[in-house]
DNA sequence: ATGGTAAATGACTTATAGTCATTTCATGAC
DNA sequence: GTCATGAAATGACTATAAGTCATTTACCAT
């Protein structure tokens, strides 16, 4: 029987409308001035609904990262990374694909992102979640590692160095 | 008289005495988990008193950050420079200066000081303390992006690419 | 003493995350 | 057709904590 195939596909469907209306409201009202009252509104959903598909408010915002956020941050950077040579302007591909990915209206995903392996929030995230988001970062940072090593002898591109130095702050 | 001098100092006493219950607080519960009302007990006024101190939650912890932790972070980091030659090793002092204040207990403190530039926590603070703390690190910026242009061509020290990448992530 | 002013108080209001007893609804058996 | 079953959805309710404000307290100058 196609049931409960067809079952699951609306779950699946109603999980991603969730996702969907909260996206936009936290990308319009950012994490705390969204209320979950307005999430459930938007999907078309009572609140207690959300509950049956995502742990907590946090929980909620964290998967959203994974899949609209983490993603295409990494897949772009990747893509930079391909035209680098060197240590600085891999860190300059960093911080320009970042900003570039939070100032376009994906701010508030990246600004949860970057607590997500520090204390408060990730205390209500399931082990699950961190772990896919540590999983994730790793071939980045071999990347990165790579560029480190290698890239000791030949630096030798002009760069806006105050623009580099800015990474450090623009990542806070 | 002395009178209002010494109301002064005892306005500024319990200012302080406010902010060092606060930090107690925040540092054994994090953010999310200090309530006013124990930050109250512990300085021992009343909530309401708080709020003839600071602006709200938001803002003393502000305060705090840029008194207690800040000041530190840039104070050291700056002595630690003084001894790098590169961009990278510059780099990599960051990272441990920043690690080290993160993990000896002051990590809720840079877990805000992290969000001081964007979005939902500095809508609550005065522009007074976001002008501060830019001011502030206005002379890191400069120092390491003087490295930056001056790096561009001894890269010679030899250094654990791998540590230097996680940077990247331990920022985060 | 006393009137006035600044500081402090804590009960109250408001806002919202999270819960759970109840209701709705699709499905399959008869 | 209709009835029983259980999964899914609901939204009123609870719990908690930030922020307010009318009232009280403490201190000083006269």
């Amino acid at each position: 029987m196609g049931t409960s195939d067809r079952r699951a596909r609306e779950k699946d469907a109603k999980r991603r409308a969730i996702l969907s209306a909260a996206i936009r409201c936290f990308g319009e009202k950012g994490y705390d001035g969204t209320t979950l009252d307005e999430v459930g509104r938007r999907a078309e959903v009572a609140k207690g609904t959300l509950y049956l598909y995502f742990k907590s408010k946090a929980d909620l915002f964290a998967s959203l990262l994974l899949k609209q956020g983490f993603d295409v941050f990494i897949e772009t950077l990747q893509s930079e990374l391909k035209s680098c040579q060197d240590f600085p302007s891999a860190l300059e591909a960093f911080s320009r694909v970042f900003q570039n990915l939070c100032l376009e209206g994906n701010k508030e995903i990246f600004e949860f992102f970057l607590q997500l392996d520090r204390g408060d929030i990730s205390r209500d995230l399931s082990p699950d979640l961190r772990e896919e988001a540590r999983r994730r970062m790793e071939p980045l940072l071999d990347q990165l590692s790579g560029f480190l090593h290698n890239g000791r002898k030949n630096t030798k591109r002009a760069a806006e160095g105050r623009r580099i130095a800015l990474v450090l702050w623009a990542l806070c």
